[in-house]
DNA sequence: GTGGTCTAGACCACC
DNA sequence: GTGGTCTAGACCACG
């Protein structure tokens, strides 16, 4: 339901940010619904449980989530608006990462490649 | 002639090294031409020194620049080869962004936009 | 009659627990009066039963209220007098918060203007 | 320049937190400015230094703060703006602690003595 | 069981 | 020296 790549160079915490929204995006998650607990998270992600809080923590701030003590963590109403309506994080990142490819001069047919093979490996 | 976005997420010295590499996949430098001094660049960049340095100290050893004492730095003849060839950090990078953004949800027209208007803003 | 906010970052419990002794200071329960049921107030305050529960033992524990077996739970002598006398936990929130607000630079005209739009709403 | 309460029922992070943007709002540290480094605040305020590293990150997230690694922090420009205008945590902090207590029946005269003598402990 | 916070200690990359 | 991240383990308060 939730995939995390250790390895990768983005940050753990952000990766779980962007996959708790992401699957409200897609609509696997709706306003309202309960998200999976800290605990239970830290567990199948194989993370330690303060690098989840720091994505829940971060997330009640933005406002996507509500989280009740003692009970768990839920999507706000705004949330799902937020999390399509957004994507702001994705975005840059996206937009960074083509800017510095360019400026490395990578030609766009490379990157018309890479786009390719992401979309074929989907499948 | 070379572009830093000092609040880019990127390190500074990548974006040097990025950018350098790129003036030459795009033919503005050649093998033999002698690369920008790393004072000047610091200056023109506004950028710390060492910052520079360290990036021409890690093209030396990958074998794209050749530091001649006292006199500068100059493009290898291995450099365009490693420039063009290459690109493997640029394309990881971008692969990278792609595979968060998807896991975010961002849906594929989207990125698409993103990509034609980075596209267009170049010209 | 009694108001709670689920929201707020203040415990329910202790929101319970102040709003019962907030209507004996204001009069509105006196010595002897019985107490409101724990599973009423679940059910108006749309809180879970439980919470109500701890609210009634702690304040039994601080003589504020006498529960009867099978009968339910009477506010005690002492209860008026505690209620009055101690404001002690209230008090010490309020300083904190002001205390915090001026280390903010919260300046004291925004304070006051603040308690007067309290003041203004009550009526 | 900065003072925290270990005691304090408020979260030591967010004191921080309120502190930096208390020296902003009086004057004392000013957009551009560099602010002091975690490890320099760690030391004199005696907590760790993951708890100050978190408060930074949040300010930077909020746009308060800008980090560059391996330089320090600087206010942001728009950090004084936000720091004076908003106070909205402040405020809703304080409006909290208010409503609470005229929950729990404490009077307007006992909350006017109270900030009285806030006033005067400042002198 | 739930989320929240703090400490401690270790790494990393950057300037 | 700087900030950033993660792990580990311990508390606390709430339901």
């Amino acid at each position: 339901m939730l995939e995390i790549d250790p390895r990768s160079p983005v940050a753990i915490n952000d990766q779980i940010k962007a996959g708790l929204k992401g699957l409200v995006a897609k609509g696997l998650l709706k306003p309202g619904d309960q998200a999976p607990s800290v605990r239970s998270l830290a567990v199948t992600l194989r993370v330690n449980p303060n690098t989840v809080a720091r994505a829940f923590r971060e997330l009640g701030q933005e406002g996507f989530l509500e989280s009740r003590r003692g009970e768990g963590a839920y999507i706000s109403d705004k949330g799902s608006r937020q999390a399509k309506d957004g994507f702001s994080d994705l975005k840059r990142a996206l937009e960074e990462a083509l800017k510095m490819a360019r400026r490395g001069g990578l030609p766009w047919n490379e990157i018309e490649s890479i786009l390719r093979k992401a979309r074929g490996d989907e499948r």
